[in-house]
DNA sequence: GAAATTCATTTAACATGTTAAATAAATACC
DNA sequence: GGTATTTATTTAACATGTTAAATGAATTTC
């Protein structure tokens, strides 16, 4: 019995493709708030460290937030235009920028927080909490191969984003 | 003994990071050969549809290749401008336009193709077989979770890409 | 302590993403 | 056969991605 030959199958494009549809059911509830995917992770973002009064150096958001500092600055400015943040220079270094969400924009993070938990516990249900286990566990096993063989070829660090 | 309560992870931006992963270490060749990362995408469908011999329509590059209409617009009159490409109108159906790499854009192609599967060998490699085999698997679980759920919810077609 | 360097962010220029509307050709309807 | 409808693509307008260069403030160096 001959072993079928093992084809690869476009491994980019396939995590594009899960990630399109894991959106496809967040995305209405983001659109109804009037917000994009992008200020949706600064939202997140913020919200999740709400307890900083002072607010949140822009770099910080743009790690965590997964976007590049000149796509965010776009994105800040439209936030700030809508009432969903307000910016301020840093006390301590006037080099920075400190972002904090208005009460407007905690109470959206507040709303859509539930939404999306209540989809992670349907794709628990649907999918079983074994096997999303198994996926987190092999994404983060290729995401650790491909950093770690990256670092040693440059002396880079890794970029925050690149496609989006 | 307490079971640890699960967390979920962030499926979206895991998803994403795991792309960017595995795009950091394809990028450098694509940008040596001055290719944009849609612009690889459109050639590799170009490539595998090189027995058309008249072209491929539009609609089915910007399906295969995962973009939308008006993207692959502004694309293809950069890949045209470049030389990588022809459009015509096609004949039959004077709605639709064919495109058709050419000679310089196939070389690319070929090129460009061993590399990634250099890449693909350098995964099973270090992760296995197995695991990736697993992966795909899962990934296929989850899209055809959430695109079958909205299907049900809404009666359009699958969008061909939202956010690359 | 002034010049050089480094660091955080923004601006600029162009490519792409996203939605709605426009165009233009084929098909359906009568 | 002419009109209405559908279909394929493009245009338009704005948001975001991406790279390099500019700005402006801290830090280092001498």
């Amino acid at each position: 019995m001959k072993t079928q030959a093992f084809v690869h199958r476009n491994l980019p494009r396939l995590l594009l493709q899960a990630r399109e549809a894991v959106m496809t059911h967040t995305r209405p509830s983001l659109r109804e708030h009037g917000l994009s995917d992008q200020q949706w992770r600064v939202l997140r973002v913020l919200g999740e460290n709400a307890h900083c009064a002072e607010g949140v150096e822009t770099g910080r958001v743009a790690r965590e937030a997964f976007l590049l500092g000149p796509s965010l600055t776009g994105v800040l400015t439209r936030m700030a235009r809508d009432g969903l943040i307000e910016r301020r220079r840093c006390p301590q270094d006037a080099r920075r920028t400190v972002v904090r969400a208005t009460a407007l924009g905690l109470r959206k993070v507040a709303q859509l927080s539930e939404a999306i938990e209540a989809h992670y516990a349907f794709m628990e249900s649907e999918l079983g909490k074994q096997k999303l286990a198994q996926l987190y566990q092999l994404l983060d096993a290729v995401i650790q191969l491909e950093t770690l063989s990256t670092e040693l070829n440059s002396e880079e660090m890794a970029s925050p984003c690149k496609t989006i």
